[in-house]
DNA sequence: ACTTTTTCTTTACGCGCGTCAAATTTTCGT
DNA sequence: ACGAAAATTTGACGCGCGTAAAGAAAAAGT
């Protein structure tokens, strides 16, 4: 590689032997050229390493190639995992990623939206915070870019939706617990910012109804993001009421599940199905740590590949056809029951 | 807010009745105009919604606003809570933060640098991979952009380095363990991509011989980054062979802490300072998680704020400057000991 | 070898904004 | 109220690249 700086594409195309338009056409699709002129520009390309102005190349044009992600807390190593996957699918289909975090703050959702609009991004994979997000702000956004809204569905915003099957895991999940033991009760927040909850909740009563069991649901307080910490304070304000009329605990995500353990440890209490436990607790969402909780955790794995896959392949097919759906797609899928030693 | 769409901003500064130049002089910075002009933008502002084409904006400028954060692996919630950090001060700074991962691959790595790069940032705050840095690609980019290195000091690269004191941290945790029981062991990865971890290995064992306690240095397999599973087998590995010659282990970082955790919980062994007790076990970072392992786990602190402080002060101060420091700067800050339930 | 098709070169304009110089207007001190 | 200082306007150019049109050159077909 040589030391010369090359200022802008008239000086490379000057040393590549090739005029300025082709070089231009060669760095939007390099087989759009014939292949002796590809090869030559390929070689000053090895020498000089030059690489076209950005901002001057995305001026004029009303879509870049860039692909924002929003996610709505991104200490959840939950939300880090998905961000990876999709930042990988972005980066094949030969976008550039731009992840952003709204850190559970709904100003924060916001000043990321505005940030992206101002990049022009071709599309952006958006997982809102849910109740606490601003419904006109992100609606406003959706209606100027391409949005494809995942994790978290507010109904009727972003183009297409696609998500994890709360009601058959769920159902997977009650299913399981009572026919291998006491019918479980439900652990939650009282006032949950991601929508999931509420549809949890919903397929839990409806699973217990189904099966006969009469359904019974702990509230707990909390308004943060720190969920470990809601499920560990709670879990202990439980477990000292003995309010619980069962031996299970089926809490709405692994987040809390993980703070609940904490809680029944804390308490002195054996956490698992054998002989000789007093509690069983399961989770909801297959969290990378729980398969390192003490004792590790019983869950329902959200199938967060096929949603990051299908979250992307939405987004390309939307950038493509360069026109917005007349109606609003949503896909979920399935989830899948990860017995371990909890429950 | 106006339906009217601007298109740039020689209709925004026609339409708030202020010559262009002058408009753009108010947004590179609102009081270098009269009030009273500013006054008639921003009242313009607040009915049109227009904002400046950053495309266009960062053309020409060598610099821009833009300011780079590159951690290793996200999914690591210290991580992403130094990121947190980081972005805030960032935002108030008035700069841009690009969030980036390298998910623990070097060519991430190269690749996000790379990406950066074309962004043309005033700066970035990059905490390396460390041994598994392609040396030569960071380099390049450090000589290129001024760079802040943080947590991850790869001697003689970046213009600043901020980090952890691991030799006092270090000694705190092995006084303290050694104080209250018997003398720790210490547990790591035989080869840490980590360059924190040699200082901590190297750290135990003066530590150690300062105290007149033999050490005793325990090393598992295991390559990539997930360390709870590379500490769990490695736990389970140790823990069977009856290779320890201590009932207390210090482990390298929390992450490693928590999967020894679980090791030890399998293998029905009781953790914890008090009677009855079969293991102390103590980790390094004070990671979110480790408030809810089974036990607590007692572990250093690093202090994270002051270090995302200083980094983006010490960044800021190179920008201002405009100059490269002829010598290379080091700021290290002191750890605290978090005595919690495992050691 | 000659025609047709494809690809490249030349020339030129436009994008949205930064920025400069000169002319003009406004503000401020007295 | 007057002159000096400060702020703004006017007019113009440049940044690096996308892109269009017309003509030249190279490749492909016969």
């Amino acid at each position: 590689m040589s030391h010369a700086k090359i200022r802008n594409m008239e000086e490379f195309a000057a040393l590549s032997g090739i005029s300025r338009p082709t070089v231009s056409k060669f760095f939007h699709d390099p087989d759009s050229v014939r292949k002796s002129t590809r090869e030559r520009i390929e070689a000053a390309l090895e020498q000089y390493n030059y690489r076209p102005n950005i901002y001057a190349v995305n001026q004029n044009r009303r879509m870049t190639k860039n692909f924002g992600i929003v996610v709505p807390y991104l200490a959840d190593p939950f939300f880090a995992e998905i961000a990876r996957n999709i930042e990988e699918l972005v980066i094949a289909a030969g976008y550039r990623p731009i992840l952003m975090s709204s850190h559970g703050e709904p100003a924060n959702e916001v000043e990321n939206l505005d940030a992206l609009r101002a990049i022009k991004p071709a599309g952006v994979l958006l997982a809102p915070l849910g109740r606490a997000s601003d419904r006109d702000a992100v609606a406003a956004f959706c209606r100027d870019v391409p949005t494809v809204h995942f994790d978290s569905n507010i109904e009727g915003m972003g183009d297409v939706f696609v998500g994890h099957d709360n009601d058959h895991a769920t159902a997977l999940m009650v299913d399981y617990l009572a026919r291998t033991g006491e019918p479980p009760a439900f652990f939650e927040m009282r006032t949950p910012t991601n929508p999931n909850a509420g549809k949890r909740r919903r397929a839990y009563i409806a699973t217990m109804e189904r099966l006969g069991h009469e359904p019974q649901i702990v509230q707990v307080e909390g308004q943060d993001w720190e969920f470990e910490r809601i499920g560990y304070e709670g879990g202990l304000r439980v477990l000292s009421d003995r309010s619980l009329a069962t031996d299970t605990v089926f809490c709405s995500n692994d987040r809390l599940a993980i703070g609940f353990l904490a809680a029944a440890f804390e308490k002195g209490l054996r956490v698992g199905r054998g002989e000789g436990s007093a509690l069983r607790v399961a989770g909801h969402d297959n969290h990378p740590f729980t398969r390192y909780t003490c004792p590790t955790l019983t869950t329902v794995a959200q199938n967060y590949r096929a949603i990051s896959r299908k979250s992307v392949e939405e987004m390309l097919a939307l950038i493509e056809s360069d026109e917005r759906p007349a109606t609003r797609e949503t896909t979920l899928f399935d989830g899948e029951l990860i017995v371990r030693a909890s429950a």
